[in-house]
DNA sequence: GAGCAATCTTGCACCCCACGCAAGATCCCC
DNA sequence: GGGGATCTTGCGTGGGGTGCAAGATTGCTC
C-alpha cells in the first residue's frame, strides 16, 4: 500500500512510536492511566521523556494512536472498493475491513485500549477525537463516491457520522455483553439497521 | 421544571458556576484558549483557583458545560412528549427544543462556545465527550419510548447515535455557512434524512 | 436567635505534564 | 567521507490538577 521504500531514520521513527504506543497501553492497563507516569512509559520504551512529547500530544494520544491507525483504514477501505458496488455494500465491506487482519478475535491489544478509553473519563475525549478524524476522512470518500460536496451537502457528513455510530454503539455491545456474537455480526447488523432508517419498532 | 425551592446556599453554587463559565468562555473568545489562564477566569469570576477545581475537571469541562445543558435538555423532552407520537416526530421535536427559547437567532453565547469548542483540538474531545453523555440520556429515553432495552438491543442506541450525528452535522453547517439557512431547518432537514436511511443519492 | 453540625471555600504544597530552546547525535545523499 | 538536514535529548519554565486541613458560611434545631 504505502511502502515508497523506508529509510532508516523513518523506520526508527516507527519503531520508536510502535514502542511507546505499546508501553503506553500495557502500563496503563497493568496499573490504571494514572499510575503509568510517562516516565515509565519513556522509560519503558527506550527513549527520552522529551521525545514522547515531540510524538504525541499527551497520554491520551499515544494510547489512541493505534485505533487512530484502525479507524483510518476504514476510509482507505472505502476508496478501494469497486465503484460499481451499492454504496451501503461498500461501506459495510470497509467498515469490516480492520477486522480482516485478525484472525478469530480482534487484536487484543486494541480491544484492550478501547476498553481503556471507554471506561476512564480522562481518555474518553481523545477517543471520541479520533473517531471524529476518522468520520471527516470517510465523509470525504463519500461525497467522491456519490458525486456530493463535503462542504456544500449534508448527505455525506451524514452517512459518514451514522457509519461511525453503528460502528461504535456494536463495538460497545461487544465490548460490554459477556458472550457476545462476533463483532462482525453486531457491525452488520448495526449498518442495516440504520441504512433501513431506523423505524419505530413498537409502530407494528 | 426541576425547581425545589432552592436554598441561599445552592443558589450561590448556581451563580458561581455561571459565573465561572461565563468568564471561561468570554475570555477564551476574546485571548484564545491558551491565554486564557484559570487565574485569569477565577479573577473574573470573584473565586479562588481552588474553587474552580471544586466544579470543574478544567478549563475544558468549564467552556463546554453550558452545552452540556443544553444538551441534556433533548432527552428531557423527549420525555415530555406525548406518548403516541410517532418516534421520529417526537425526535424532531425534542431535537428543536433547545432552540425554542433562542428569538431567531441562537443565543450567542452558546454560538461562541460551539465554535471554539469544534476549532480548538484541546476543546474539542470535551465538545465530544459532552454529546455523548446528551446521546447516552437520550437513548435511555429512547428505550422507554420502543419497549426496547439499552443493554439488550442496539436499537435505542442507535437511534440516539444517529439523531446526534443529525444535530452536529447540522451543526456544524451552520456555523460553517456565510449565510445559512435557520438552523432549526438544517436539523430537520438532518433528521429526516436519516430517517430515511440515507439512500445512495447517485444510485437513481 | 443562638449555637452546633454539615458543607463549602480557600490557601498551601506537591507532582505531573506540555513546550521553547539550544546542543549534541544521527542519518541522508552526493 | 563530509556537510547539511533532521531528530533526540536535557534543561528550564510555567500551567494545571488534587489531597489536606483550616477557616468561613449556611442550615437546622431547640
Amino acid at each position: 500500500m504505502t511502502t515508497p521504500p523506508l529509510g532508516l531514520r523513518d523506520q526508527k521513527k516507527l519503531a520508536r512510536r510502535e514502542a511507546m504506543i505499546q508501553a503506553a497501553v500495557r502500563l496503563a492497563v497493568e496499573r490504571g492511566v494514572e499510575n503509568a507516569l510517562i516516565e515509565d512509559i519513556t522509560a519503558a520504551a527506550g527513549v527520552s521523556h522529551r521525545t514522547f512529547s515531540n510524538y504525541f500530544g499527551g497520554k491520551a494520544e499515544a494510547i489512541a494512536a493505534r485505533h487512530l491507525d484502525r479507524a483510518r483504514g476504514v476510509a482507505e477501505a472505502l476508496r478501494a472498493r469497486p465503484a460499481g458496488e451499492p454504496l451501503w455494500d461498500a461501506i459495510t465491506h470497509a467498515a469490516l475491513s480492520p477486522y480482516k487482519a485478525d484472525r478469530k478475535r480482534p487484536d487484543p491489544e486494541w480491544t484492550a485500549s478501547i476498553r481503556l478509553m471507554t471506561s476512564e473519563p480522562s481518555l474518553l475525549g481523545e477517543f471520541l477525537k479520533t473517531n471524529a478524524i476518522a468520520e471527516r476522512e470517510l465523509a470525504e470518500v463519500v461525497a467522491e463516491r456519490t458525486g456530493t460536496k463535503v462542504t456544500r451537502d449534508l448527505y455525506p457528513r451524514l452517512v459518514a457520522a451514522t457509519v461511525w455510530a453503528a460502528v461504535e454503539v456494536a463495538t460497545d455491545k461487544w465490548l460490554s455483553t459477556a458472550k457476545p456474537a462476533p463483532i462482525t455480526q453486531l457491525v452488520r447488523n448495526a449498518l442495516r439497521q440504520v441504512a433501513a432508517g431506523l423505524p419505530d419498532p413498537s409502530a407494528g
